[in-house]
RNA sequence: GGAGAAAUGGCAGAGUGGUCGAAUGCACCGGUCUUGAAAACCGGCGAGGGUCACACCUCCGGGGGUUCGAAUCCCUCUUUCUCCGCCA
């Protein structure tokens, strides 16, 4: 959510900057502004019929002690006129508020100076490339025939015990993935990042404050009877950790890590890319959130990029680092990063990473903030990065370390899993 | 699931209808003293709105109600604790 003030400030730069999403902000600005405005006003009439209620209740209290009773009760009669006024005054504020914050909703975050503008994926900009795809031979398999062939991961079974979408991993397969958690939970606590365990189910402040309602509500699942909802990412339970927090500067640097299943709905897609691993409803990934101060926040962005380009270089896969462009950049980002592992068998760029900064959009809502040295309460950056999703990257293993005899296991998951190859 | 108790500022903990936004202690910040530190003493110290700054308004788990007036009374929800039941 955008903070009303900073609207006011920079009405112009934000308007042209959110042009870039091809989101139209000028009319709706100006009601933002309109709305505050009268939200203040009525604000600052009701206090002062509260003030002069708040008087007159005090003088009546004073008259009982003196035992001037009937003099009480005059003052008693004037009060009735303001207590109408004032529930009139408290009708008004709440409904321009309740306004004002559903317009704020519809607002997506300003992008970054360095988003280029663009309407879909195809806009965006390549920034870094690294590694080399394997030759394959003719007979190379995709990542679903080759989890049959080897019988490590059962589509059908998922398909019997839940539905479409809901794989069940057997065995070598099992333990890869076991490996690979380990893996990535093990790099992120080298490079100082705290480990969680979080809940798999959040409420509904909780998917307020991180952006998933109120207009994304289809793509969580939602438990009825508890009114709560599987995460989508373990984004959302770590950042609202921190949900009506005033931190101080001794409390930075915060870096989390979590590994989590992530449960998302993904209705309407269909064909080829929603194939095998490419699209589920179930799967897990190991999640990065940092709390930073505005200033540090950038910088903190591009350790995240670095993290992650560490973990693709050691896994020995082909990737590239895409910069969203404005159509494809999510609702509260300002700057998202992309990362995508090439799959030589499917001959297509598989979506294994998203690293974005929030600024303070997150934070606003979360009414998450810090005291500067100044004593001044500022809101925080948030910012987050998987690393990594699991199935695109178990996808991307099999295809490209597909030999004849089997497939082989990167050298850095050999002291995890336990075996060299699964064959 | 049943029975009971509770929820107050960073923490602990007073406060049961009127000058209570809230005693006191600890923690924290500033000062005096000290070679330095500790102790002692003095002062400050919750949050949100509003204002150039004051004033002023709101907030004692959330929501609603009674009253001229609610931290205090009533209703309701949530959470925590104790006991019983069930249970990985």
């Amino acid at each position: 959510m955008l903070q009303v003030n900073l609207i006011r400030e920079h009405k112009e730069a934000y308007v042209k900057a959110l042009a870039k999403r091809n989101f139209e902000a000028k009319s709706i600005f100006e009601k933002v502004l309109f709305l505050d405005e009268e939200r203040r006003n009525t604000q600052t009439q009701l206090d002062k019929t509260l003030a002069e209620s708040n008087r007159l209740s005090k003088e009546i209290g004073k008259l009982f002690k003196n035992g001037e009773q009937q003099k009480a009760n005059l003052v008693k009669e004037k009060t009735a006129n303001l207590k109408q006024e004032s529930k009139t005054l408290t009708d008004k504020l709440n409904t321009v508020a309740e306004d004002l914050q559903d317009l704020l909703y519809t607002i997506p975050n300003v992008p970054h100076e360095t988003v280029p503008a663009g309407v879909s994926e195809d806009d965006n900009e390549e920034v870094f490339a690294e590694g080399e795809v394997p030759k394959l031979n003719e007979k190379a398999l995709p990542h679903w025939e080759l989890a049959k062939k080897y019988d490590i991961i059962d589509f059908e079974l998922g398909n019997k015990v839940t539905g479409a979408g809901f794989p069940v991993y057997k065995g070598k397969g099992a333990r890869l993935q076991r490996a690979l958690i380990t893996y990535f939970l093990d790099k992120a606590t080298k490079a100082g990042y705290t480990e969680f365990q979080v809940p798999l189910m959040i409420n509904e402040a909780s998917g307020f404050g991180t952006g998933q309602l109120p207009d994304k509500e289809g793509q969580m699942y939602h438990m009825e009877t508890d009114d709560l909802y599987m995460i989508p990412t373990a984004e959302v339970p770590i950042t609202n950790m921190f949900r009506d927090n005033l931190m101080t500067e001794k409390d930075f640097p915060i870096s989390c890590t979590a590994y989590t299943p992530c449960f998302r709905r993904e209705a309407g897609s269909y064909g080829a890319h929603v194939r095998g691993l490419n699209r589920l409803h179930q799967f897990d990934k190991v999640e990065l959130v940092r709390i930073e101060k505005s200033e540090n926040s950038y910088e903190a962005l591009d350790k995240m990029v670095e993290h992650v380009k560490e973990l693709l270089r050691d896994l020995k896969l082909p990737y590239r680092i895409l910069r969203l462009c404005g159509g494809d950049l999510g609702f509260t980002s300002a700057l998202t990063y992309d990362f995508e592992v090439f799959s030589t068998a499917q001959n297509r760029w598989l979506e294994i990473s998203s690293v974005s900064n929030f600024e303070t959009f997150q934070a606003n809502r979360l009414k998450l903030r810090y005291k500067n040295k100044e004593g001044k309460k500022e809101l925080v950056h948030t910012l987050n990065g998987s690393a990594l999703a699991l199935p695109r990257v178990l996808a991307g293993i099999l295809e490209n370390y597909q030999t004849e005899n089997g497939i082989e296991i990167p050298e850095v998951l050999r002291p995890y899993t336990g075996f060299d190859s699964i064959s």
